[in-house]
RNA sequence: GGAGAGAUGGCUGAGUGGCCGAAAGCAGCACUUUGCUAAAGUGCCGUAGGGGUAACCUUACCGAGGGUUCGAAUCCCUCUCUCUCCGCCA
């Protein structure tokens, strides 16, 4: 959420860059309206006060006079006729505050300053890439031949009991998928500090608002409406509320979460694109990397964060690059963007394991999470960031690809063969 | 699911219709004093709106939402959450 004071003192500023944005025009054209609804309300909160402070001060006046014994029915006659305009004032002032808080929703964060101006994903910069990619003396399997073949991945039962674009996974397979949580979770805690948090993965409609989720994509949300409840799409969602309506300590910060979820997503209006496969699921495994910080040091932060979630793929051997989402590309609530996509030999393309991004104080201004500064003693707004530390489907899909042999089998990357109990899945 | 108790400022905890934005304590900040890694004393110290160049003025907020009243932390209703007991259950 956006600050009503910037967008009224800096109108024009808050325009441009937010039409940055995949279509910012549309979202420009809010701002004039939350600025005429901030003028109507500012007026009926003025003059709603203005009769409730003559009320209080008539009020205070008549216990004083009974209390001396006076008559006062004439002065509460007086008062209780403001009743009605009072009334009016405060339906009108109530009506623009819901209805100034219900577009400022909907409206998405300003890129950051650094952020890569352009209009579609054509645009993206490419940061860095490291590794190779590697070369093969046989034409590579894609992962969805290999797992099938290997019993590790079952597509056909999956469809049986719940529908498409879900998987059972089986013997190794599920072995597999358990060794990289626990090899993911153990790098972020042991290696990098962060704290493990094992987060309910249903979770109601105001942490998803918290979050930016709700109410603008809601039908991407798996809900359950008898009890208001929502499928996590993300650990971010309860991750980050962790601290919603708080006021934290300024030497708490940062804070850092690491937690594996399910996530659960509707995917609605993707169907068919890139749906092989573990590729794009309804339900699929994650390790989620947050982070709560000062305003000064979020960017650095960033840059942390992203070479957490880098650290995972190299220490798996997997090739990978690192792409920077411009204005037109970038989420709705963030600020400035790393997507880390490993490559897939099988795909023979890349895909996406993890989305690194600075949200600034939009998501905390939602939610109301705030620190307060130990040096002037004010309350501020944190800056939230998270990152996928990585995201499980598209990984497995990059390890089955990149470590296949010819006959099929899997020759497992050293650090994960502790955790699996084997140096591979298959062979001889 | 049933019965009971509760929800007050960063924390603990008083307060049953007006003098309560709210006692007290802790924590925090500032200063003073004492020659010792700290103690004592004094003062300050909630949040969010609105108005004002500012000092400042003002409104709201005692779990949430309604209601009664000239006036509600305080009375009434509904809801949420927490705790205790019973039931059920992995």
């Amino acid at each position: 959420m956006l600050d009503i004071r910037l967008i009224r003192e800096n109108p024009q500023e808050v325009k441009d860059r937010l039409t940055a944005r995949a279509g910012g025009a549309a979202v420009a054209a809010l701002i004039d309206e939350v600025l005429a609804c901030d003028e109507s309300r500012r007026q009926a909160e003025t003059e709603k006060q203005r009769l409730q402070s003559e009320r209080n001060r008539l009020s205070k006046e008549i216990g004083q006079r009974k209390r001396a014994g006076e008559d006062t029915s004439e002065t509460e006659a007086l008062v209780k006729g403001f009743a009605s305009e009072l009334a009016d004032w405060e339906t009108a002032a109530e009506r623009a505050d819901v209805r100034q808080r219900e577009l400022l929703l909907g409206i998405p964060n300003m890129p950051h300053d650094g952020c890569p101006v352009g209009h579609s994903a054509e645009e993206n910069p490419e940061v860095r890439t490291w590794g190779r990619k590697p070369e093969f003396a046989f034409t590579p399997k894609d992962h969805v031949v290999l797992g099938t073949t290997l019993g590790m991945l079952d597509f056909e039962s999956a469809t049986k009991i719940t529908g498409s674009a879900f998987v059972v996974y089986r013997g190794a397979g599920a072995r597999l998928e358990r060794a990289l949580i626990n090899f993911l979770l153990d790098v972020h805690t042991e290696g990098h500090g962060y704290t493990e948090v094992l987060p309910p993965y249903l979770i109601h409609a105001d942490s998803l608002v918290g979050t930016g989720q709700l109410p603008k994509f809601a039908d991407q949300i798996y809900a359950c409406p008898e009890d208001g409840l929502y499928l996590a799409p993300t650990a971010e969602v309860p991750v980050t509320n962790l601290h919603r309506e708080e006021l934290i300590k300024h030497e708490q910060l940062p804070i850092n979460y690491v937690a594996y979820t399910p996530c659960f997503r509707r995917e609605a209006g993707a169907a068919g694109v890139g749906t092989r496969g573990l590729i794009r699921m309804h339900q699929f495994d994650k390790v989620e990397l947050v982070k709560i910080t000062t305003p000064e040091t979020s960017m650095d932060e960033l840059e942390r964060l992203t070479g957490h979630a880098e650290s995972i793929l190299q220490q798996l051997g997997l090739h990978y690059r690192v792409i920077e989402l411009c204005t037109g590309d970038i989420g709705f609530g963030s600020t400035k963007t790393y997507d880390i996509e490993v490559w897939a030999p099988g795909q023979n393309s890349y895909l996406e394991v993890s989305s690194c991004s600075c949200f600034g104080d939009y998501q905390a201004r939602r939610m109301n999470l705030r620190f307060k500064d130990a040096e002037t003693g004010k309350n501020r707004f944190p800056h939230t960031l998270n990152g996928s530390g990585t995201a499980l489907a598209r990984l497995y899909v990059a390890l089955l690809e990149t470590y296949q042999r010819e006959d099929g089998s899997i020759l497992l990357p050293e650090v994960l063969r502790p955790y699996v109990k084997s140096l591979e899945i298959g062979g001889a």
